[in-house]
DNA sequence: TAGATTGTTAATCGATTAACAATC
DNA sequence: TAGATTGTTAATCGATTAACAATC
């Protein structure tokens, strides 16, 4: 599925398929790379480079059909497949994540979490329950799932890391504002939000 | 402050001060660009030209003083400067974001939440007042925040954010899933979290 | 056909890495 | 001093942009 498109072109995707769903059918059957370029402050060279990574074709003077692209971009994003993901850390933020609705658009479904905290034990969010962090084997061999939301204590980050990776997982994604060591066939991405306004704050 | 520092150089600036404040002060009296690099999987040229922006200034043979360098890396990313944020919408990632402790390493403050949901007005979230959105231009009066981090639905972050940026807001920090059309005087940040895990799982 | 837009090849730009002199 | 490490200058690499031919 994932071809060589560079990773900053793949970050991109998602925000044209935003930007693209954003419209109305109606008076948007076709549209050129310009005017997604426009709209989202950009080059349209980039924009055309881009959505050919998807193999959906535009046609010359008209654009690109948007439906079409839409349906492309799902595609190579992988939002028809169904993905199975875990949760560790059922704190404010992994409550907020198991509630939050904008997975299923991926193909994201979390299927599971976990915490050691026996006060949150056998709770249920969102309709996933929330099992102790010594069932996470059981629960991998049970789902199958390649993702993890790592959304634990700075301190308790590494530890559950080097878990998550014995049971199987493939991808990481983690809100510890911690940088994770992992063998290299696991792909880890990092969400740090305090440093993310620090930094915005700093570009005023 | 932020001279000529690449944007991308910056951001690995708090990856280094995360690495920094977590190794015990006892043995790392002194630590080299090449410990830095290698502990995060990166090339040890691109470590000194990045804390080089901080200013702080390393001992050939030595390296860096430990405290000096996380001192240089708070000072340079305005740790010490308290920094006042609002916050609108309190849904389950708002009342996590209000919740979060992870702000004050960066100096930041939310000091009020806003949302338009008649039911949520007059609660307190970690000591927060939660007001409602026609009271935005007041707070904002009130507390002279510059930053705002935006958790409101894909459908009301455009109208919200136009409402941010008449009240004076100058950096935003945005949580929908929608790019941000605003005056180009104004910092627009995008944290896409399903997004991010959809891409992470493309990467498997 | 003429004009607009795509897709691609070449040029530019910026970031990373390599080489190396300075120095403690 | 010798050796390790910094800081900087030059080379490389990759991504963006510009130019342009293809085409509907």
């Amino acid at each position: 599925m994932t071809r060589d498109i560079p990773e900053i072109s793949l970050q991109r995707l998602p925000v044209y398929l935003n930007y693209l769903k954003s419209l109305s059918g109606e008076d948007n059957k076709y549209i050129s790379s310009g005017a997604i370029a426009q709209a989202l402050g950009m080059g349209e060279v980039l924009v055309r480079k881009d959505l050919a990574y998807t193999s959906s074709a535009g046609r010359p003077k008209v654009g690109y059909v948007r439906t079409e692209l839409i349906a492309a971009l799902e595609d190579y994003l992988g939002c028809n497949q169904r993905k199975a993901a875990v949760l560790v850390g059922v704190g404010g933020l992994g409550r907020a994540l198991l509630s939050y609705g904008g997975f299923v658009n991926y193909g994201i479904d979390i299927v599971e979490a976990y915490d050691s905290d026996p006060a949150k034990i056998g709770m249920e969010v969102a309709g996933k329950k929330v099992c102790p962090i010594e069932e996470l084997e059981r629960g991998v061999q049970e789902y199958k799932p390649h993702l993890a939301i790592l959304a634990v204590p700075a301190s308790a980050a590494q530890s559950v890391c080097d878990m998550l990776v014995a049971a199987g997982i493939k991808g990481i994604l983690n809100f510890a504002p911690v940088q994770l060591k992992a063998d290299e066939s696991v792909v880890v991405r990092h969400i740090d939000v305090a440093a993310s306004l620090a930094i915005l704050a700093s570009l005023l």
